[in-house]
DNA sequence: GACCTACTTCTACATTTGTAGTAGCTTTTT
DNA sequence: AAAAAGCTACTACAAATGTAGAAGTAGGTC
């Protein structure tokens, strides 16, 4: 289940708050976010023909609701980058963490341990 | 800098092996990469319009190289898929990872108590 | 029952992405 | 120098993505 990046905008405030109609769904988007009322609706469409969201009426009105779990598509979404990105392991990945300054000085210093004991057990990975 | 999916095929070829032409840059392409000569001059072309890769003339042949590290692209990388799938913070990322089976039972449970430890100095964090 | 209002479905259209063909130069071969 | 081979630049085109308008329909309001 690949996501775009609206398609996230939209599951994201879906997970938050569900079921939704197309109209409550515009508020939990993020400010920034200013589509037009169609514009949701047509992501809405999408992310229904793609199977990650569902749709029933309720009256004349379409309340929606994921199918696949943020679990999920976060799990695909890491893969794809893991592929693309690190060579396919998560190593690499959880490398580039350590060193990239998002992390406390003390969590980067406890996550290059980490991974440095594997290392030592499994041989060497690429940089 | 944002690479597609194709662009890092060509990218993580190039930054293997560099200076290159596009003849060679096909041998460093993974082999379920099979792509007509002209497809990569064209992923070529679009990097350095991007100015993701350089290209100089050497005779009348073209040799390309990388002008964005893969670091940096790895950045961007990281940082998109935070923001997207992991409402920009690193903590809900490495705690997926953590979870995620990708990991040796060992790794995982050091991971955990990192990213333990920090909570419970800076309070709670999303899921 | 005519009118707003809200909601739906369809259609549209520019941009980006993936993939490659064609034609026209150079350089190398006969 | 004619032919072959390789390279470039340009063009093409379908699918996916981002964004939204238009027109129709149904439910409440005067």
């Amino acid at each position: 289940m690949r996501l775009t990046e609206s398609e996230w905008q939209i599951m994201n405030a879906l997970w938050r708050q569900h079921p939704a109609t197309a109209r409550e769904l515009a508020e939990y988007l993020p400010p920034e976010v200013q589509w037009a009322y169609t514009t949701i609706k047509t992501m809405l469409s999408r992310l229904v023909a793609k199977q990650a969201v569902s749709e029933r009426k309720r009256g004349n009105t379409s309340v929606y609701e994921p199918l696949v779990s943020r679990q999920k598509a976060r799990g695909s979404a890491v893969k794809a980058l893991m592929n693309q990105a690190f060579g396919g392991a998560v190593e690499p990945l959880l490398n580039f963490l350590a060193q990239d300054g998002e992390l406390s000085a003390r969590q980067r210093r406890e996550l290059e341990r980490i991974l440095q004991e594997e290392e030592s057990r499994t041989g060497e990975e690429e940089s």
